[in-house]
DNA sequence: TCGTATATGCCAAACACATGACACAAATAT
DNA sequence: ATATTTGTGTCATGTGTTTGGCATATACGA
């Protein structure tokens, strides 16, 4: 059965660079559209549905940051990988904040790019046509049972979650392996226009490693990442 | 072999479409309802059977989502497809969401329409293979008798169940080990525009703890979800 | 390399609020 | 009309959530 093929944007106006990686991508099996310029860019999302967008963060006319920002302020949810030729981590920091997904520095290797691109592809798949999550997960000897909103954990221990814990969980738990912003933490846990304290999200946090982690302070699972948010893995 | 006709309700509201899917899907054997309108669907559902629901989202009256939310709420597990005329990812997140199985963007392949339509009704085939309640559910050293609308609990006391008792004890057992959330009891228990306030659910569950638990604090059985509903457990 | 600024880890205490519990009112059935 | 069932109002209670403070860790500039 013929598959249809994903589609990227790719949005970067080096000629040599966009040139290669659209081969190098299409060689992958993708369906490649560019642009070397931050505001047709945006024009294009707005017109056409993509998998994935690519951005370099230097563009002409828009800056690759603010054509992310843009596209997650119109609510759309589509995977984006920022490219950038700063390396310090407060660059990366500013991308993941303003709704990047992943965050590569150049020059980068091929390899790592297409990496990442098809992890972000699945991502794709999984929002579009995906049951969200199973009713339980299971994470080394632990156990979460999201429908009945209880856990068990390595010691047999029985948990009662919360409202709160169950949502945070789950949150983490659909976007494993990625960092989640404290920003997009507040927005899909407490809603809009709610502010607590940032203490409050590392409270819950702190919880799960209790609840969790064998030893809290060399988390498996509930990784912090500095300025950003935190990260479940598995 | 001549099966029984797997029956499917098409509810779209532009007539060429409608037609047009209806006879496609009669042509492969289905037995076909139509409605173009979301409060008539719902009616339908309510009265009759169907192996699947195929729901567009741009209706008159009240609009597919509402529509496949209503449905859920009234503890209806019957597989729902939603066709959307919108492209974009977070509508199909909110359709999901909102208990859809499967969701198609319009315009769509019809290959690709009719093969979703063949793994629906194959889903609707296990669900309606499932046991459905037995008229006695016997928890611990409790006994319910759905039939005959009575129980009996350690004691050996003999109790009447009303009516209303009898449809919440029905919902929380069904889904027991799940959490049913409030939204969802007052949904399925009194109907989708009746409103009584939240301490009405609470005196149920306070006469249940009463009829079958030996420690109303400490439950065994009916357990509170703070903030989220009830959740049966056996 | 060290110091400073900033962020998180972590605890205890305060707060807000949903539920428990009960009496009584209203609606419905007999 | 009377009994039974269902719904409402109120207060107390306990739990989940939030806050503030301080210790500790990390990043970055000097």
């Amino acid at each position: 059965m013929e598959d249809k093929k994903f589609s990227i944007l790719l949005v970067e106006d080096e000629e040599n660079l966009q040139e290669a990686l659209k081969l190098n991508l299409e060689l992958e099996g993708f369906e490649v559209s560019t642009s070397g310029d931050g505001a047709v860019a945006l024009k294009m999302v707005a017109q056409e549905y993509f998998d994935l967008i690519i951005l370099d963060v230097m563009l002409p006319e828009v800056d690759g940051i603010t054509v992310c920002e843009t596209i997650r302020l119109s609510n759309n949810d589509v995977p984006i990988l920022i490219l950038s030729a700063k390396t310090n981590s407060a660059d990366r920091v500013l991308g993941l904040k303003k709704g990047a997904d992943d965050y590569l520095a150049k020059p980068f290797n091929l390899e790592e790019l297409l990496l990442r691109v098809k992890k972000l592809i699945k991502k794709s798949e999984r929002i579009s046509q995906r049951q969200p999550l199973e009713n339980v997960f299971t994470f080394g000897e632990n156990k979460i049972d999201f429908k009945a909103s209880e856990a068990t954990n390595k010691l047999n221990e029985h948990i009662i979650l919360t409202k709160k814990e169950l949502m945070l969980l789950k949150l983490l738990i659909e976007n494993k392996n990625e960092v989640v912003t404290r920003e997009k933490i507040l927005q899909s846990v407490w809603g809009y226009n709610v502010y607590p304290t940032t203490r409050t999200i590392d409270n819950f946090i702190l919880n799960f490693r209790k609840y969790f982690e064998s030893d809290s302070r060399n988390p498996r699972y509930f990784h912090s990442a500095r300025g950003v948010g935190y990260k479940f893995t598995d």
